[in-house]
RNA sequence: UCCUCGAUAGCUCAAUGGUGGAGCAACCGGCUGUUAACCGGUAGGUUGCAGGUUCGAGUCCUGCUCGGGGAGCCA
């Protein structure tokens, strides 16, 4: 008797009605009565259960009425119509083999769970429907964002986990090292002497494949990061972890418009995925998760994204009728209330900000014209905040090495990046997208803690 | 790190400073097409931890731990 899949069931009824079949999963929730039952059973290659019926016929019928909660059964019958509406098709039961007898303590039970206890049993929550969408939804974007890259000639650079790079700029880092605690060796001066370390010198966890990413894209044109990224900020939010995987994407021969198009496409790639090859999960995440999803989704997919530069927001934000509780004034950077209203009330869209004072950016941004601000863009989502942020790079090798001086930075530790502008450099441009952030945005999930199979934050780090 | 709210049965929540309850789950039974099945019954508790006030604390006070929401930082 052939062993089949559910989703393959689901995909091709025609192929399996009538004919006998075996299924081997994990008993979801059983409804017996007197003299038969049904059994949700569930393999994990679908979202959907498939239901089984059984009745006195079977040899140990009390003990399969009596299955507990996530119980691993074979079941051997014929796939045939069902006269229930919930369902099109069920699986009459000949035989049923018990593969695994689960306690009664299971501690997923057949009603709703807080989002809370889920993260409490990490471990058992991928049994849920909720986590079962979102995390199928989370391979097949991560699949997706290969695919829209590699279609346009992308190539994928792996840049390193670990960076001798102590100023990358992008926030608290961790180190790491083989250096005892407790007793590390110190220089005449008493410092800890890293010169002793494993590599020679501090080293640590990456926070940006950026600069790396450049050099990559000063050979290959176009290429694109995808890894894992961490952050020691002791930031507590909803949309913050201290290990999370970011895309970056780098073109060359490109400016700011080219990059904005570029992130905009690949928005539209990834929803119009989703909603394609992952119809039951995106259904699910639009009834259960947030009633209003598959109207934003497809509003997004069908609209061009709104643009507005730094200084117009300010402007737009100065004007409105919204009491903000920060003030709104050119050079200071938009507070998460600014961003909200920006592209929740004012353009109802993902919206992408572009122009900031050089200030408040980074080092590496495009000095604009005007000398006061740099070609840089965020795209703001709503329900989300900043899900991309990107910027054309400082090219011409002077001004570069002007606003490291002005910001104190030291040259020599950046001697490669700067030859990439000495030897060949050419205009190029590229952004970072948090991918648990697009997932929060695709699913409506509203805690990034909910988007990672075994979340890392502040004070966390259990499974 | 700051502000704020919270922690009571396995889960979700009630309980005026005065005998800690309900729904669901579990367990036992009933039911010939169920759909988070339904109906009846049984059992289930050191009220997050440590102190304090009080004749008496789940309830008031202090500290701590953990969690939610918001903020900063950012993707």
């Amino acid at each position: 008797m052939p062993k089949v899949d559910i989703k393959d069931i689901f995909r091709e009824k025609e192929k399996f009605l009538g004919r006998p079949l075996r299924l081997e999963g994990w008993v979801r929730t059983v409804r017996d009565l007197k003299a038969f039952g049904f059994i949700e059973l569930n393999d994990g290659t679908f979202f959907n259960s498939l239901q089984v019926v059984f009745d006195e016929n079977l040899a140990n019928f009390k003990e399969i009425a009596k299955l507990t909660l996530s119980s691993a059964i074979a079941v051997e019958g014929i796939l045939a119509e069902s006269p229930g509406e919930k369902q099109p098709f069920e699986l009459k039961a000949e035989k049923i083999e018990v593969l695994s007898l689960c306690p009664t303590d299971y501690p997923l039970q057949k009603k709703r769970h807080s989002f809370e206890y889920l993260r409490t049993i990490a471990h058992l929550r991928p049994r849920t429907n909720t986590y079962a969408a979102v995390f199928r939804l989370r391979s097949l974007l991560a699949y997706a964002i290969h695919r829209f890259f590699q279609e346009r000639g992308f190539v994928y650079v792996h840049t390193p986990i670990i960076t001798g790079s102590d100023a990358e700029g992008a926030g608290e880092m961790f180190r790491v090292s083989t250096l005892s605690l407790n007793s590390p060796p110190r220089t005449e001066d008493g410092e800890v002497d890293f010169s002793q370390d494993f590599f020679g010198k501090e080293t640590n966890l990456t926070v940006s494949g950026q600069l790396n990413g450049e050099a990559y894209c000063l050979a290959f044109n176009k290429i694109y990061t995808f890894g894992p990224t961490f952050r020691a900020e002791n930031s507590n939010t909803a949309r913050h972890a201290a290990e999370f995987w970011m895309i970056e994407p780098e073109i060359a021969f490109a400016e700011l418009r080219d990059d904005m198009q570029l992130a905009e496409d690949m928005m539209k790639y990834l929803i119009r995925y989703a909603l394609e090859q992952a119809p039951e999960e995106m259904a699910f995440c639009n009834n259960f998760i947030d009633k209003g999803l598959f109207e934003r989704l497809q509003n997004i997919v069908d609209s061009e994204f709104g643009h507005v530069t730094y200084t117009e927001a300010i402007e737009i934000l100065q004007k409105s009728k919204e009491e903000f509780t920060y003030p709104v004034a050119w050079g200071s950077d938009l507070q998460t209330e600014h961003e909200r209203y920006l592209t929740e009330k004012v353009f109802k869209k993902p919206v992408f900000v572009t122009g900031y004072p050089k200030d408040i950016k980074a080092f590496y941004m495009r000095l604009n014209e005007d000398n006061k601000t740099v070609a840089a863009m965020d795209l703001l989502v709503p329900g989300v905040g900043e899900i991309i942020g990107g910027s054309q790079r400082e090219e011409r090798l002077e001004v570069l090495e002007r606003r490291m001086d002005e910001l104190g930075l030291k040259k020599e530790d950046y001697w490669w990046y700067l030859e990439l502008r000495k030897f060949g450099g050419v205009k190029h441009a590229g952004y970072g997208l948090g991918f648990e952030r697009l997932i929060m945005y695709l699913t409506g999930i509203s805690n990034i803690r909910d988007v990672i199979p075994f979340p890392r934050t502040v004070n966390n780090c259990e499974f």
